[in-house]
RNA sequence: UGGCCUAUGGUGUAAUUGGUAACACAGCUGAUUUUGGUUCAGUCGUUCAAGGUUCGAGUCCUUGUAGGCCAACCA
């Protein structure tokens, strides 16, 4: 019960106002309307939420509906991408909707609006059209076509369906206003002749309708009660209500527009269009590469659904500018992974360990814990022997109190097995060290008991077994972006910024238990970061992408001095 | 030179609708820890400005300032 103490944001507040002034519990509505031109983002996964959650609340549906009146842009494998997408970060529709299902009754409707003399049939260019438009702050004028008679209209507007036009010699425009202040107002364009096949109407329409005439009519169609969309759209909200106005009516519902600012996510960019360039100039492999802020690039990071969406959900919905910085939604990504990601070893970078007094050709299965933070999780094999590696960035020949890794007559507790202590290192002649040489303490094993296995060295390290060690494929990220704003600079451009190193490749050398892993499944790599399966990965061929780092203290402390 | 929207710590969002400015992240201290992870305790810091109304203003009014949106046959 503790979820009614949270505060409602502003659209909770609109909702409950209108359930005191105006409706029943059972008319809200709600939907959810891409534009199938691309992959969803993380941006849209904040509406997705906002929307879904307002169904999960209020105990209402919730549509799905795309947008699709444009078949220049639109394709089946991105309607098919949303909901995969969709039902992924955990929501389900109530009715897949489509805005080309109302093609028809949209046609009908614009015909009554020509007969109550609203519409009428333009047939200047579109250049001098937007030429009588005007200016923000000067009026427009009135196209030479506008008092054409009905019957003309009628006659026009029917050719235009028949397909007796070429596309730009007619179009369709509402008569409102060409002095309106809103410019949305100056006889919008309802429908333009596109001789295009559209991804599901096929070669069935040649005219389509543009989004003002198509999206408040297909709400009203639905009968959503609350349309919520992004703060761009905000001018459009009079035109939406001039459209419902000439067709509501009494006693069915009638839709509401309401607005909130988008959400933007620092060191990327968060447009469809952005995104579409990033793919098609190779930046990135696909709308699915793991440093894509797309759902599907999320996805195949080794985000969790839970993360995003306790993202979305802390992140909230307002009306003012706002850029969320990306170390939230990497803090609920680790909050999550660290409850559920089973730990285990790989060495990164490796530099060669020999213990010196541990017999040759020997090896032990040590015990080791699969999740401190889920005692259901048990324990697995991992084995020891010889020759190993720990990282590189594990060992130094000298070093300060502050160092608690391993240096030369320094000890250090090996994860799950002994205690080691340096002896000696050699090094290749450009003086990198390339094995170190250590003694280990017997009786000093993880979880024998002894005196000695309890005894508290300061460094713990992870290792692996150099003989046991499988090598995969382990791909780096770091952000895409090297600005916290890449797209919000008036004097540069957005690809400007795109950081050179974003992917690094390397190989690592994993504990053999990884051996069965598969694409998706998540691991902690103990100190190193949480990873997941790729989907290139293969049983001869494993790839590990990084998802996020650990917090990293040393770090900090490292570069103060 | 127009219309509209917005303004709360470094970031994001709240504030019982006029009544103690709070939550999360980030930062910083310390404790715990066989992950420099986790956990725990503590700490730092906020109402764009100036007037006004009021016993009382983040909230209402006025003016200003700053940022954003609007002139696609895109959505």
């Amino acid at each position: 019960m503790g979820e009614e103490e949270k505060s409602l944001n502003f659209i909770e507040h609109i909702i409950e106002d209108d359930l005191r002034a105006e409706y029943v519990k059972d008319q809200l509505r709600f939907r959810f309307p891409p534009e199938p031109n691309g992959y969803l983002h993380i941006g849209h996964a904040s509406s997705i939420c906002l929307n879904f959650g307002l169904g999960i609340k209020y105990n209402a549906p919730v549509n799905l509906r795309f947008d699709d009146t444009n078949p220049a842009k639109e394709e089946k494998e991105y309607v098919d991408a949303i909901k995969k997408d969709i039902k992924w970060l955990g929501f389900d529709w109530d009715t897949e909707c489509y805005a080309s299902d109302y093609f028809q009754q949209l046609y009908d409707w614009a015909v009554v609006l020509i007969q109550e003399g609203k519409a009428y049939v333009d047939s200047q260019t579109s250049e001098e059209i937007a030429d009588q438009k005007g200016t923000p702050t000067e009026p427009g004028r009135e196209s030479p076509y506008r008092n054409r008679s009905i019957e003309e209209n009628l006659s026009l507007f029917e050719g235009m369906k028949n397909g007796d036009f070429k596309e730009g010699d007619h179009v369709l425009r509402a008569k409102i206003d060409m002095a309106s202040s809103n410019m949305l107002m100056r006889d919008p364009v309802m429908y333009r002749v596109l001789h295009k096949a559209h991804h599901r109407t096929n070669t069935d329409w040649c005219i389509y309708p543009m989004y003002d005439w198509t999206h408040g009519e297909s709400d009203y169609i639905e009968q959503v009660s609350h349309s919520l969309c992004t703060l761009e759209f905000l001018p459009h909200r009079e035109l939406y209500n001039w459209f419902l106005d000439q067709l509501v009516s009494e006693n069915r519902l009638r839709p509401k527009q309401r607005e909130f600012a988008r959400r933007n996510l620092s060191h990327t960019v968060v447009s469809k269009r952005k995104l579409l360039q990033l793919v098609e100039n190779n930046i990135v492999s696909g709308w699915d590469d793991p440093r894509m802020p797309t759902i599907s690039g999320l996805r195949r990071r080794g985000y969790t659904p839970e993360s995003i969406r306790n993202f979305a959900d802390t992140i909230g919905i307002a009306k003012r500018d706002n850029v969320v910085d990306v170390s939230l939604l990497e803090f609920h990504v680790r909050e999550h992974l660290n409850k559920i990601a089973p730990r285990v070893m790989a060495v990164l970078n490796p530099l060669k360990v020999i213990i010196t007094n541990y017999e040759e050709g020997k090896e032990e299965w040590l015990d080791a814990e699969n999740n401190p933070e889920d005692e259901k999780s048990g324990t697995r094999k991992v084995p020891f022997s010889r020759e190993l590696y720990i990282e590189q960035e594990d060992f130094r020949e000298q070093a300060n109190r502050k160092f608690f890794r391993l240096k030369l007559g320094g000890e250090v507790r090996l994860k799950n097995g002994y205690i080691i202590k340096a002896e000696s290192c050699t090094k290749d002649e450009d003086g990198n060290v390339v094995e170190v040489q250590c003694t280990y303490d017997p009786k000093s094993k993880s979880g024998s008991g002894t005196e000695e296995s309890l005894r508290k060295v300061k460094g713990t390290l992870h290792w692996v077994s150099s003989s046991h060690a499988i090598a995969a494929e382990v791909r780096l990220y770091d952000r895409l972006f090297t600005d916290a704003t890449p797209d919000g600079h008036k004097d540069k451009e957005f690809m400007d910024f795109v950081n050179p190193n974003s992917l690094q490749k390397i190989t690592g050398h994993m504990e053999p238990s990884l051996k069965d892993a598969k694409p998706g499944d998540r691991f902690q790599f103990q100190r190193l970061g949480y990873f997941n399966v790729d989907l290139d990965s293969t049983p001869e061929h494993l790839v590990f992408n990084r998802t996020v780092t650990l917090r990293d203290t040393w770090a900090k402390i490292e570069q103060k001095t």
